[in-house]
DNA sequence: CGCAGATGGTTGCAAGTGCAACTATTGCAA
DNA sequence: TTGCAATAGTTGCACTTGCAACCATCTGCG
């Protein structure tokens, strides 16, 4: 259910034709163009940028989020499960990421001396190093395709908005079926 | 750079630690809290419902996008590559969706009389029904987990906003170095 | 005609991903 | 102590993904 643009008009209206009319109960016309928007923003934005990070700094989107992560904690450093959460990626993806990036020489992993159990992934001097010299550029993609679309006052309120969606889906353990 | 929530202060304060006081001018502060909600919503939402569709209809997020453009067209059909354009997903990532659904028999692929090269990919009478029965129960979530979170004036102005981006990131092609 | 160039799809490949099962370590309680 | 439950991470597996190379078909120009 992606694509905005010009079909704006009713992405549900098309779908009550094989639903019936008892769609628009379901899910209100208006939230399902803004949901419909949504989708095609995260797409378009990301894929973007994901291409051009990998381009210019030949570093994921998911490499930058992990090591903005670590290059904003104390001592550069965050426990793989902390860091997991923080980058919302799932542990064992993470346990590879790092794989990945400690072959780089970016990362490293300690094993705690005082809890065995935890390990401490921790930026090194040469990640630090890739990290300042990928960040520019991307926060001037990020600026470029998602700031620059909207005027500052819009910003805030967007902000706002997408948080309050976020905070109701923060549960991060399914309780349905 | 993920994770919203308390820290909504500053995520770019923490970077210019790191990056020194011109992360400032690299990315405004409020965009940088937009983006970095924005990124904690799509992931935390989509995660939702994608593991509620898949546990009540055995269907991922990806397979929902795709029947529903498919269930939203005229005699239920769509071009391959039009159908991959408005599910957001590679061409290849399509044919090998579409290889998955036909093994369901939700949808059948035949090759366009008129010009061979092209197939049509078409929601069989089974798509229909497993679309009609797992609508429903999806479209409820997104209006919970999405909708809900937003008065109906702030939608609009939501939808208005998340367009906006899009359209800025519209080519499909890459343009960078 | 006939063949280059464009267009539509598929396939080989080399990733990336999450879940569930597993190992290692800790903490607590009998 | 000993032993078992809880916690932190990693690994096996099965599945997705996109890119680039490839095959098939069509189009238009000489």
């Amino acid at each position: 259910m992606a694509t905005a643009e010009q079909p704006q008009n009713a992405p549900l209206d098309d779908l009550s034709k094989i639903l019936g009319s008892d769609a628009h109960a379901l899910l209100d016309p208006a939230v399902a163009r803004a949901w419909i928007a949504f989708l095609t923003a995260y797409g378009r934005v990301t894929r973007a940028l994901s291409s051009e990070l990998m381009d210019t700094s030949g570093m994921s989107l998911a490499d930058f989020d992990v090591m903005a992560q670590l290059a904003r904690a104390e001592g550069y450093a965050l426990r793989m499960t902390e860091l997991a959460d923080a980058a919302l990626i799932s542990k064992s993806g993470l346990t590879r990421r790092i794989d990945r990036l400690a072959v780089n020489g970016w990362v490293t992993r300690r094993r705690c001396t005082e809890d065995g159990r935890v390990h401490w992934a921790t930026l090194t001097p040469l990640g630090v190093k890739a990290f300042r010299a990928a960040a520019p550029g991307h926060l001037r993609a990020v600026a470029e395709r998602f700031g620059a679309s909207l005027p500052a006052s819009e910003m805030d309120r967007l902000t706002r908005d997408l948080i309050k969606i976020a905070a109701k889906n923060k549960e991060r353990t399914r309780e349905a079926v």
